[in-house]
DNA sequence: AATCAACGCAACCGCGAAGAA
DNA sequence: TTTCTTCGCGGTTGCGTTGAT
């Protein structure tokens, strides 16, 4: 077929849905609560999948398209939205230093998020960052910025937050009750300069840093009872996944230390717990602490 | 109180891949 | 093998909300 035919064709399509747009006269914008009630009672009673069929089916005035992102972004059971915690926000920055905007690899990686809601938080708060430094998002400048100064001030602050309520490894929460995917989910164990920690029952991802944090290895757990045996027996180096397990009060990690007191010590103040209490725009202070590194030529 | 700009997020669009006919 | 349909992904848009003036 030539390309003048093939125009033709896809012309004809285009005249043809349009035909069928009209005639069904396809809904657009946002969703009301009934064709939310609608699609829910569907899929309960038939399943997903088959997302044409499923919208006419169900008598919705909606493309297939717009049913499955309605779904999947929005009505699904387990889908969470806001709030994106620390250690999500940490395993954002993570993952996608290693494999860029691949949105929904990345959300794998996050059950209950969406690659929507990380594609948003990317844009709306880590761009920001880049564009209030004046340096581009891919640039090597704003990646350095990330590694040396967002990272491990997360860390931080996911220590800070959970040494309290945390106080040895046995007292890890494994959260395993994803019914939808073949993943299984144990607690988040970071490096920091204390050791080992270990998070909330919320986090679903073992993080296990080798030499800094952002060389950590990333892997869901598969299984729990392994997870848990790692874990009190402290120090666990598995091999084949090259994760490590160790306790908070027993691990430390020279590697990173060394590289926390030459490069952030002197730049991010010690706050006591409380100081994230008070109000203070961290947003703020950060670019702040990015800009004097900046400005030292500190990388 | 009114206006405007910035932000956050839901929804849409275009494209390529995969599968079906 | 070719064509068509469906699906899923990443990029983009548009609108409601919020905060500043």
């Amino acid at each position: 077929m030539d390309d003048k035919a093939r125009s033709l064709k896809i012309n004809k399509n285009m005249e043809d849905f349009a035909d069928v747009e009209e005639e069904m006269e396809l809904r657009r914008g946002p969703w009301t609560v009934e064709e939310d009630l609608e699609l829910i009672n569907y899929i309960a009673t038939h399943g997903e999948g088959r997302w044409n069929s499923l919208a006419r089916c169900a008598g919705l005035k909606r493309t297939g398209k717009s049913c499955r992102l309605r779904w999947l972004n929005y009505l699904r059971p387990d889908v969470r939205r806001g709030n994106i915690t620390l250690e999500e926000q940490l395993l954002i920055l993570e993952l996608h230093s290693r494999w860029g905007n691949r949105w929904s690899k990345i959300a794998q990686y996050l059950p209950g998020r969406t690659d929507n809601e990380i594609k948003n938080y990317w844009r709306t708060r880590v761009q920001k960052h880049a564009k209030q430094l004046r340096c581009d998002v891919n640039s090597q400048l704003f990646k350095d910025t990330m590694k040396y100064l967002w990272m491990p001030r997360l860390v931080e602050r996911i220590q800070a937050t959970n040494t309290r309520s945390v106080s040895t490894s046995d007292q890890l929460v494994i959260n395993n009750n994803n019914n939808n995917t073949n993943m299984e989910h144990c607690g988040l164990i970071m490096s920091n300069p204390n050791g080992y920690i270990i998070t909330s029952e919320h986090s679903n991802v073992a993080v296990s840093p080798s030499s800094d944090l952002t060389e950590c290895h990333v892997k869901i757990c598969s299984d729990q009872d392994l997870v848990e045996q790692q874990l009190s027996s402290h120090n666990y180096l598995d091999n084949n996944s090259g994760l490590m397990f160790g306790d908070v009060t027993k691990m430390q990690d020279e590697s990173y230390l060394n590289w926390y007191e030459n490069n952030v010590n002197g730049i991010i103040p010690n706050y006591s717990d409380s100081f994230w209490n008070i109000g203070y725009d961290e947003d703020f202070w950060l670019l702040q602490q990015q800009q004097q590194v900046i400005d030292n030529g500190n990388f």
